[in-house]
DNA sequence: CGCAGGCCCTGGTAGC
DNA sequence: TGCTACCAGGGCCTGC
């Protein structure tokens, strides 16, 4: 499930493979995973093929790779719950749910989009102050040196709901999706069900902190492969699972207090917290 | 307008 | 063994 640690690897590694070289041939396999481009699959294929990518930028869970010739145009990449983008030599196996393939007119390896749940895709857009308009309410990512902490605490603070939620909300603050909102979540000490206004601004900030921190760890392990549909566009998994504390954990001991972590229900998914160090908001014990 | 919840989609797995 | 039901969940859409 990549959130914001995945996929900066995986702009890395695009960046590191894919910049700076003429395409050749956009081979649209699978038209749903461009279904949110204009004109579909025939319109990619004309406006990409003959230009070349820039350095690939990324906000939250959005990578984007701006065109060099056409440079207010940028091919956005989404990898949803279970997208991948590969880097492959041309002569190896198609991949069992291989959806894009964009070849480069070198003998270098080919980006090979790759998606099993088709939540993901790819899509052209347009670039407003070098932001694609299609991504231009999702918010600041922790990451971001333009990131504002005090800003933020104060949006999250104004919402009438519960914290989990907003941290969860890609136009409130972006790329903590279900796996990191629980890690710092257990971080700050925080059920995930707290309403949001009575919490000080303080306890917020303190939760974005977390959620920076342990999103820049997961990043420096090559992010977390927890159910290896992530993997980077070597087909490397990451190593941070292994340095959960909440997620995934259920009825192991909590690494602070010993509390077997509870499973709950929420939002049709699950949360996973430390019953004695993030008590109930509602009915505390 | 803000918020909550449903839906999309597929493969792996638990359970019978 | 083979079938069914369920689960993973980001983001868009609808309805209240």
């Amino acid at each position: 499930m990549p959130e914001l640690p995945e996929v900066e690897v995986v702009r890395r590694g695009i960046d590191r493979w894919a910049t700076n070289r003429t395409i050749a041939t956009v081979d649209v396999r699978y038209p749903r995973s461009v279904r949110r481009s204009p004109g579909g699959a025939p319109r990619l294929r004309s406006q990409l093929v003959g230009d070349s990518f820039r350095c690939a930028s990324r906000r939250g869970k959005y990578l984007w790779l701006p065109l060099v010739d056409n440079d207010d145009a940028a091919l956005v990449v989404h990898l949803g719950m279970s997208g991948q983008v590969l880097m492959q030599p041309q002569r190896a196996d198609d991949e069992k749910h291989l959806r894009v393939r964009i070849r480069f007119d070198d003998d270098e390896r080919e980006m090979r989009f790759v998606d099993q749940r088709t939540f993901g895709g790819m899509y052209l857009d347009e670039l407003h102050d070098g932001v694609p308009v299609t991504i231009a309410h999702i918010a600041r990512d922790p990451l971001d040196p333009k990131f504002d902490d005090a800003a933020t605490a104060r949006a999250i603070r104004r919402k009438d709901t519960e914290i989990k939620r907003v941290l969860l909300d890609q136009s409130v603050v972006s790329g903590i999706g279900n796996i990191y909102a629980d890690e710092a979540l257990w971080r700050a000490r925080l059920h995930g069900r707290r309403p949001t206004s009575p919490l000080t601004s303080r306890q917020v900030i303190d939760l974005l902190d977390h959620a920076r921190d342990v999103m820049t760890s997961a990043l420096d392990q090559g992010g977390t492969s927890f159910d290896s549909l992530y993997v980077n566009v070597n087909g490397e998994s990451g190593y941070f699972d292994r340095s959960l504390d909440a997620y995934g954990r259920e009825g192991e001991p909590c690494r602070r207090c010993g509390a077997p972590i509870r499973r709950e229900a929420f939002m049709n998914r699950s949360s996973y917290r430390c019953p004695r160090c993030q008590r109930s908001p509602r009915a505390p014990r």
